[in-house]
RNA sequence: GGAGACGUAGCUUAAAGAGUAAAGCACCACCCUGAUAAGUUGGAGAAUAGAAGUUCGAGUCUUCUCGUCUCUACCA
């Protein structure tokens, strides 16, 4: 056994790290796995930022968690952390660094170049984020050979998902509306919107009738550059409808808006000659085929050709699916290039998807005079000249939410695009049917969640228009009257196919891979989309299996047993992972699923901006800052605002707030750094962040409870100082004493017991992934059980000084239990663990000793040490004792003074009471008695549930001698404490007082004495001793009353001295001058 | 617009099925203390966001209101 440092968990973390890494002990631990046993965890890959945030600690710390546990139990652990590289992050960041701003630029640039520019970035960010999760002491995963998604291998396991889904005939084009990002130029798919409040003009505009041009047809929309391709009205057929003289004309709207707009709106008065009048009413069905004129027909001459294609352009269409009564103005604008209900009346109805953006969100030349102006910014204009044309009937505000491009957080522009889609609106049974037996922790996430998330999924648009992402490998003739479309599934096919396949498998290589159309001799070329990124994460299941039998060969693919990740991951991965799943296995690839929540900072989300960000780092270095609670409540705010101003530039003042709030904030300070120093590492995050929240909910970074978490590590490290401390003074060899299990005490017994228990209760925890309640539970059994129980009873047994012949058993008990504790807590606390385990343990395990605490077995259950009946006497007695100190506590007499007898009065029969030495000994009593019915005498009582407890508080001349030593006692004590006197060190003590009895009390234990305070030569002297001005020198005093002997406190004792009158805490009689003993105390250091 | 939540002491969280509203931290007092930034006992502190309903009985079920959050949408 070798010494325990101090507990400074950053510094001892750091030197286990440097062992670990040292001695190579990952190599080990992939050796001793076992071949066929395995436990198939996958990682959901983190994005190549750079930056570990504590919100990805947390995720990796979770699954570092089950990784240790597992390995323990025996399974080998698929082990691979995965890193996601592609998209637009790093597109969006690379652009940031180069200067550029759109995608001609990065063409210009060289898309060569721009490429490699993003690689080097992705794959520069690996090695740092590696060392920092080696950090969190997620070490022992397979760092050196990450699965990264922008490797060949992996691109082509990508390859093989699509090529499944176009064989499954799931893989489709199609042309239809989509939200697409304007700045990034490609579409989006639903995961990737964000949406956000905006402000925005919604307008009411009238369009003429072309039959009677004093007619017109009124409309409401927030998106004014629609109109450039609006080709429809919609009615519902059902509604009805009005036609409404306004002043001297007629306006055709749904009757339930006509108040609200006429009404209100403009402020019209009924019935008079400038105000309005209602007039015929009529079903929406009388409205299909009227013609009005295109109020930008002017402006946008290509609706004139429109027109001419097909007659139905500009006419009156029905719906009574997409026209809702309540909304609007009845009448609905239909650009079916601008909206998905649109484009479905618009294909019913045969109107030609007339798209005049591109995919900057800029219109085309045929938007006439429009061309070449980007669609946010031209609304204003069309508002001018729909009002010269006197067509604007109304300009309102609205503040309503719109998607926004989750990447560079752009309006999105809803334009019809020619796209590729996975149809996983066909499988969606399937997909429902596999999600329900999958397991999930917690239950609602995955049957209430992610069932909600399938139920309204639509086809998944996997197509991209960029540069840095997977190459969809989609090749098609171009002669568009083939039509022949051949999709790749591999490198190697891709060369028996094309008869070449670059090194490289992004563009532009890609690009140029052709080959001549077998069906009609032109050329197949690649389509130049990229994939969705979420794909390429979503087919990790194979595709970051490179090799099975030697080759690739990917429909071998295993589901994983386990995955985790955030509450994010319902609409990313979970959903990507089963879609590839489906689409491609028609199977699920998760058996059980794991959600947790996100880091939260007082209250709020984290952010930069804000300035509430908490890294890793800080937590490692001990600099968190900790916020009043004024402060708190202004970050609340702060944030509230920022998620509404954020997207609405009329709010400048708040923003300038939130710069000002940040220089405030970055000032890291430590609230009373002395007290909490210490509070330094990662170990305590690692307990803290697991059991600081349920599954599924957001982990509320609190320091305060924080800190608390740290006192359990704290005592947690102190306990095994402490009994390895007591080993060594005992010169106690582990490996030398053998547990008798017969011999044991009760105490003994029961702590086996109650660790036993323990385990069983943490192993079950571990197999139901009820990762949050683990660290309650070690928590309990740790501070409870172990440090203020089981150490506090065989205290005065393991005192070498004291020679109990049974001290070697109980501390080869407290030896196994600690043993044990470090077992299980080594999933929790990695590193700390280690260092007990190599300092403390090691050397005594025999032949059956690791090299390393995590080369260990999950300790078994010993079933033949759990003793039910014995934790449950022992908890009765807990409730015993504290009621008997609480007892004392309400009348006064100090815990230290003993008691004649406690009395128990059951009211019903008891079980057996086997720790009656226990509750004598910690209530401190004399004895303890079962009696029927109460005794006679000077008797305090109490009530429990089971009985009826009584205290005989009879004085004897022991208890009296009692009264005075014990109290004694603990005055030298302290007194040596306070002057810093080492417990080896021994004193010379003179004790003087001129009371015969209280001498004699001194003289009847002196060797009690002598021994407790390790005083060699005690000197006893019956009279009065002179004050020594270079020894310490105490006097202690004491109620002489009726034989009470209570001690009397300093400043009592200074009062009465002063004449004052004071009466006595026990005996409650007056003392006075006369009735004030005294004990002179006096000693000094003996030298060595 | 739709959906899912959430609101319990100053703070952080508990309370299957309806049955006296817990615990830890912080605070106050007393005690204890030679492993411990530890511990004991007690105190103070919540009409469980508000209102109504069902019930012998509601933090728990129902409805509404207020506040906070998340997800989602074809807001024309």
């Amino acid at each position: 056994m070798k010494e325990l440092p101090e507990f400074d968990s950053r510094a001892i973390e750091e030197r286990i790290l440097d062992w670990w890494e040292k001695e190579k002990i990952y190599k080990e631990i992939k050796k001793a796995e076992p071949k066929d046993k395995v436990w198939r965890f996958i990682d959901g890959p983190p994005y190549t930022t750079g930056n570990v945030h504590l919100g990805t600690a947390w995720n990796k710390i979770l699954k570092d968690y089950l990784i240790r546990y597992k390995r323990m139990q025996g399974f080998r652990v698929t082990d691979t952390p995965g890193y996601d590289t592609h998209g637009l992050p790093i597109e969006v960041l690379m652009e940031q660094n180069l200067g550029i701003h759109n995608k001609k630029e990065i063409i210009d640039y060289g898309l060569e170049k721009f490429i490699d520019k993003c690689r080097e970035h992705a794959e520069s960010q690996i090695p740092k984020m590696n060392e920092q999760f080696k950090r969190l002491g997620c070490t022992f995963w397979n760092w050196e050979n990450p699965y990264i998604t922008l490797k060949n291998t992996y691109i082509q396991g990508i390859w093989w998902t699509l090529k499944e889904a176009y064989k499954n005939g799931l893989l489709y084009q199609f042309y239809k509306p989509q939200n697409c990002c304007p700045r990034c130029a490609t579409a989006l798919a639903k995961h990737e919107f964000e949406y956000h409040n905006v402000k925005d003009n919604a307008i009411f505009v009238k369009f003429q009738s072309v039959e009677d041009p004093k007619t017109f047809y009124l409309i409401w929309t927030t998106t004014p550059w629609t109109l450039v391709a609006n080709t429809n009205i919609m009615a519902n057929p059902n509604n009805e409808y009005v036609e409404m003289r306004v002043k001297d004309e007629t306006w055709i709207m749904g009757i339930a808006a006509t108040a609200n707009l006429l009404q209100f709106k403009l402020e019209l008065a009924r019935g008079e000659e400038d105000g309005f009048d209602y007039g015929r009413r009529f079903k929406g069905t009388e409205l299909e085929g009227k013609r009005y004129i295109h109020p930008l027909i002017d402006e946008v001459p290509y609706q004139k050709e429109l027109e001419k294609q097909q007659p139905k352009v500009h006419t009156i269409v029905l719906s009574s699916e997409y026209v809702t009564e309540g909304e609007g103005v009845g009448l609905v604008h239909t650009a079916p290039g601008h909206g998905p209900e649109d484009f479905e009346v618009g294909m019913a109805n045969n109107i030609p998807v007339f798209n005049p953006v591109d995919m900057h969100g800029k219109y085309t030349d045929e938007a006439g005079i429009f061309e070449g102006k980007f669609v946010h910014d031209t609304n204003e204009e069309i508002i001018n000249i729909l009002k010269q044309k006197n067509t604007l009937v109304y300009i309102d505000e609205i503040e309503h939410e719109y998607a926004h491009c989750w990447r560079c957080k752009s309006k999105l522009v809803y334009r019809a695009t020619r796209q590729w889609f996975f149809k996983t609106t066909e499988l969606n049974e399937l997909m429902l049917k596999e999600n329900e037996d999958i397991y999930w922790v917690p239950d609602w996430a995955g049957h209430t969640n992610f069932r909600l998330w399938l139920e309204n999924l639509r086809d998944w648009c996997i197509s991209r228009q960029r540069f840095w992402g997977i190459p969809l490998s989609i090749w098609t003739c171009q002669n568009e009257d083939c039509e022949h479309i051949r999709v790749i599934g591999s490198a190697q096919e891709l060369k028996e196919v094309a008869g070449k396949c670059p090194e490289d498998l992004h563009r532009p290589h890609i690009d140029k891979v052709t080959w001549k159309c077998p069906k009609c001799g032109d050329i197949m070329k690649r389509i130049p989309d990229i994939l969705d990124v979420w794909l390429d994460s979503g087919s990790v299941m194979w595709a970051a299996q490179k090799f099975v039998d030697g080759k690739e060969h990917y429909d071998t693919w295993v589901p994983a047993d386990f995955i985790l990740e955030g509450k994010d991951q319902i609409r990313g991965w979970f959903n990507s992972l089963l879609c590839s799943a489906i689409v491609s296995s028609k199977r699920k690839n998760y058996n059980s699923c794991y959600m947790h929540g996100w880091v939260q900072s007082h209250g709020t989300k984290m952010s930069k901006s804000l300035g509430n960000a908490i890294e890793p780092e800080d937590i490692i270095r001990g600099e968190v800052e900790i916020l009043t609670e004024a402060q708190k409540e202004h970050l609340r705010k702060l944030a509230a605002e920022q998620s509404t101003s954020k997207f609405d530039k009329t709010k400048k003042k708040s923003k300038k707030k939130s710069k000002k709030s940040k220089k405030k904030s970055k000032k890291k300070y430590i609230k009373d750094n002395r007290r909490w120093s210490n509070v330094k590492g990662i170990e305590t995050f690692r307990f803290f962040c697991v059991g600081g929240t349920q599954a599924g909910r957001d982990l509320n970074f609190d320091y305060k409870e924080y800190v608390d978490t740290f006192k359990v590590l704290n005592t947690f490290w102190n306990m095994y100082l402490f009994a390895e401390e007591k080993m060594n003074l005992n010169d106690f060899k582990p490996s030398e004493v053998t547990i008798d299990y017969k011999q044991l005490s009760l105490e003994d017994k029961w702590v086996l017991s109650a660790t036993n228990t323990m385990i069983k209760h943490l192993t079950e925890l571990f197999d139901k992934y009820y990762l949050p309640d683990i660290p309650a539970l070690l928590q309990n059994y740790i501070l409870n059980d172990l440090s203020r129980w089981y150490i506090r009873l065989i205290r005065n047994k393991i005192d070498p000084n004291m020679e109990d012949p049974g001290r070697f058993q109980s501390l080869k008990v407290l030896w196994t239990v600690l043993y044990q504790l470090v077992l299980v807590m080594a999933p929790v606390n990695p590193m700390l663990t280690e260092e007990l385990y190599q300092k403390m343990f090691k050397d005594d395990l025999g032949k059956n000793v690791k090299k390393s605490v995590h080369l260990e077995s999950w300790p078994d259950i010993k079933q033949k040490y759990v003793d039910e009946k014995l934790e449950k006497e022992m908890n009765f007695a807990r409730k015993i004792i504290d009621s008997i100190r609480s007892l004392k506590m309400d009348h006064r007499i100090k815990l230290r003074w003993p008691t004649k007898a406690l009395y128990i009065i059951p009211k019903e029969e008891l079980d057996e009471l086997r720790f009656i030495d226990i509750i004598q000994q910690k209530a401190n009593v004399k004895e303890v008695k079962i009696l029927d019915k109460m005794p006679k005498g000077k008797l305090i009582e109490t009530e429990i549930s089971e009985c009826k407890l009584v205290l005989d508080l009879e004085d004897t001349k022991e208890i009296q001698q009692d009264r005075i030593i014990k109290d004694l006692l603990r005055t030298i004590q302290y007194l040596r404490k306070i002057n810093d006197f080492n417990i080896e060190e021994t004193i010379t003590l003179q004790l003087a007082t001129e009371h015969d009895f209280v001498f004699q009390a001194l003289k009847d234990n002196e060797e009690l004495i002598a021994t407790k305070v390790s005083a060699e030569p005690l000197d006893l002297v019956n009279g009065k001793i002179e004050e020594d001005k270079s020894q310490i020198y105490h006097e202690f005093h004491l109620c002489l009353n009726e034989s009470c002997y209570a001690s009397v406190r300093e400043k009592h004792a200074k009062k009465i001295k002063a004449n004052k009158k004071k009466q006595c805490n026990y005996c409650k009689n007056q003392i006075t001058k006369d009735s004030l003993g005294v004990i002179q105390i006096q000693f000094s250091k003996n030298e060595k």
